[in-house]
RNA sequence: UGGCCUAUGGUGUAACUGGCAACACGUCUGGUUUUGGUCCAGAAGAGUCUAGGUUCGAGCCCUAGUAGGCCAACCA
């Protein structure tokens, strides 16, 4: 066992149990099972964390399963895709399988199902049979064909194989009960028929199994003990037990484990979406250039943006597992990345929106390289020499003619900290006819050691280098795009997500190569683009620096905090007396003597119409009772005059065995 | 007009067989700092959806209600 007792999520109370109940630790196996029709997201890190982790926790197999048993929307570019975020992030497959590779296996055991009259080959319309389903709230009805001989339905499903038939005219059911609360249950489709080329399997095949009855019977065969999967397919764990026991018979010893499928609740991040066919339409309508478009969730689209497989498999440990829908804030992904990246990535200077300034004391042509620290996280960094000369750009934003005692960076007649180099001060601006500033002027100074506020990053003019920077926002405006039944999530793009941006750098960046990530001081980190040449520097901008400065200024704060009070107040005097008596009597004397205060407080805001019911209130619920009893007696000081019930109230409690509630009682 | 699942600070997750609600993000103070970053110290914020019940004692158990989610593809 781990060294510390973290606590377990809900899976890994499953699956202790199941050790601590006769399970062999040998026996435990997961599977991670994605389709190969799209580009795996974040929220597909969640479910491969899981069973991954599960692996690496219990030092258990993890297979890489393709569920390939649609050829019409599946493609051998997904399946490398997949298999290239999986290794990215760092986990290691046991065994990379295809549900198509049990294609046989799941016809021999139909077959058998067919002998048993437990499957039958129905031959309607799909309207028809959707007519037969029923809905949610009514059963359905069996068919026409339900009834059919069983030499019938193997002739004809040996047909279906043999592929004389064409699509959409016979598929293979099991039967189990048209009117089953679960419309799973239903009599579901088996096999359906398909005259589809498969990436795996060729034209050997023209009836593909459904879902059901592949995933099941795959993890079956692969003798998995767990398959997590997502919380909509709760419902379909009534069918995947059912077809389960069906084909177990047939060899328990040979393949005598019988998995258990169990349902998280899968993740969503707020101001983005994770539908892959909605993914899709956003690569397709040209929204964002490919699925590796820094702004996409998905895996390529992170990792092109600069995100480390560390930062995301953080990300998803701190997320946690449970059962109920959640909305994880883009904050949280964002201190993942940050945390990582603080240790590791180099620091450099950038100026993205750049102003000149001139130093008029510094010789022209000088030129000093300064040492540079490259982290100061991380001592084996080392350092670099950064050119320093007369001319340099620092950021516009960095400096104001005027400003108050609270910003500190540069402003006219102040100082400020060149990083790296000396302290200037700002003693002139140079505009142009539009009042623009185009150049400050200042002095520096050679003493390093005073005590200035502020530090400003900066490069050096002559040798700046120019590239282009790609600052990205979020793609939606909207904190849950696609929840909305009357509003399609396209609504709400934003259409400013990607900013292009002219940039100066320090010249040590001349030969960085794409992936390679830094920090530029002061702004945020930012990784090498794939499009980068060495003529050419692309970089990403992954995520900003804190900044709490920023936050200063803009945000009217208030709103927040007013909401909060509205929700507080709304809240009746008498219902927090009522809460807060609830658990009276299991108080410590401190906390007694500290809640009667408060209750006392409250009291002063509460109506005798309000308090009346609580006299009511069950004999047991002494805590409620004495609160009550504060409140009456609070009210009474006030002038409140005895009435029967107040008086009945009062007597009844004197009688209680409770020594507290008698003891509020003769106060009054 | 049904079945199943869920309900804990702003967000996410904890709380072992019931014992005065913890951690992380976020927010806010203060300190250190040649990054308004990092780091350090601290604070505010929920009394566990509601109402009953069981119990000496309930976030954990029971009942009913409320709210949200999922279920009618020859998709997975």
């Amino acid at each position: 066992m781990s060294e510390e007792t973290k606590s377990l999520n809900f899976i890994e109370h499953i699956i202790e149990d199941d050790l601590a109940n006769g399970l062999d630790k040998s026996k435990l196996r997961f599977r991670f099972p994605p389709e190969p029709n799209g580009y795996l997201h974040i929220g597909h890190t969640k479910a491969i964390g899981i069973s991954f982790g599960l692996g690496e926790k219990y030092n258990a197999p993890v297979n890489l399963r393709f569920d390939d048993t649609n050829p019409a929307k599946e493609e051998q570019e997904y399946v490398d895709a997949i298999k290239n975020d999986v290794s990215w992030l760092g986990y290691k497959w046991a065994n990379e399988l295809y549900s198509s590779d049990y294609f046989q296996q799941l016809y021999d055991w139909a077959v058998m199902l067919i002998k048993e009259d437990k499957a039958y080959v129905d031959s309607q319309s799909s309207e028809a049979m959707a007519e037969q389903k029923g809905t949610p709230t009514q059963p359905g009805v069996d068919g026409p064909y339900r009834n059919r001989s069983v030499a019938e339905n193997l002739d004809l499903f040996e047909r279906m194989k043999n592929g004389e038939f064409d699509e959409g005219s016979h598929v293979l059911r099991a039967k189990i009960d048209m009117q089953h609360p679960n419309m799973l249950m239903r009599d579901p489709i088996m096999y359906r028929i398909l005259k589809k080329s498969h990436h795996r399997t060729g034209n050997n095949w023209c009836i593909y199994p459904m879902y059901d009855w592949t995933h099941g019977e795959s993890d079956y065969i692969e003798q998995i003990s767990h398959s997590l999967c997502s919380l909509e397919f709760k419902p379909h764990r009534e069918l995947y037990d059912w077809f389960k026991e069906q084909v177990y018979k047939y060899q328990p010893e040979t393949l005598p484990l019988l998995p258990k499928q169990r349902e998280f609740a899968r993740l969503n991040l707020s101001y983005t979406i994770m539908s892959k066919r909605k993914l899709l339409k956003l690569v397709q309508d040209g929204v964002v250039n490919g699925w590796d478009d820094p702004r996409m969730p998905t895996i390529s689209g992170l990792r092109r943006r600069g995100y480390t497989p560390e930062s995301i498999r953080n990300f998803i440990e701190k997320v946690g597992v449970a059962k109920r829908d959640n909305v994880i804030d883009v904050s949280l992904l964002e201190f993942c990345i940050r945390e990582d990246l603080n240790k590791t990535a180099l620091r450099v200077m950038a100026v993205l929106d750049p102003v000149k300034v001139v130093i008029t004391n510094y010789p022209e042509g000088k030129v000093e390289w300064m040492e540079a620290e490259n982290n100061q996280e991380d001592e084996s960094a080392g350092y670099r020499k950064v050119p320093f000369s007369r001319e340099i750009y620092i950021e516009k934003d960095d400096f104001k003619e005027e400003a108050s005692n609270k910003f500190f960076r540069l402003k006219l007649g102040g100082e400020v900290r060149l990083k790296n180099a000396y302290i200037i001060q700002a003693n002139h601006v140079v505009k142009d006819d539009h009042g623009n500033i185009v150049e400050i002027q200042c002095t520096y100074s050679e003493d390093t050691s005073k005590k200035v506020k502020g530090t400003l990053h900066w490069v050096s003019a002559e040798h700046a280098v120019k590239v282009e920077v790609r600052e990205y926002d979020r793609l939606f405006m909207d904190e849950a795009p696609d929840t909305y039944e009357d509003r399609d999530f396209m609504e709400f793009l934003n259409p400013n997500s990607l900013k292009i941006i002219e940039a100066f750098v320090e010249p040590s960046l001349l030969d960085a190569k794409p992936g390679e990530r830094f920090q530029f001081q002061r702004l945020g980190y930012f990784n090498v683009d794939d499009d980068s040449t060495p003529n050419h520097l692309i970089f990403n901008k992954t995520v900003g620096l804190r900044d709490s400065w920023a936050k200063q200024k803009p945000k009217p704060q208030v709103n927040q905090n007013q909401q909060k009070n509205q929700g507080q107040q709304q809240r009746k005097a008498i219902n927090v007396i009522q809460q807060l008596g609830k658990k009276y009597t299991n108080y410590p004397e401190d906390k007694q003597a500290k809640v009667k205060a408060e209750i006392q407080e409250l009291a002063k805001e509460v109506s005798y119409d309000e308090l009346e019911p609580l006299f009511g209130t069950a004999a047991k619920k002494v805590g409620t009772r004495i609160a009550a009893m504060l409140t009456l007696k609070v009210l009474l000081d006030n002038g409140l005059e005895r009435n029967e019930a107040i008086n009945e109230f009062i007597e009844n409690a004197l009688e209680d065995s409770n020594d507290l509630l008698v003891g509020e009682a003769k106060t009054i």
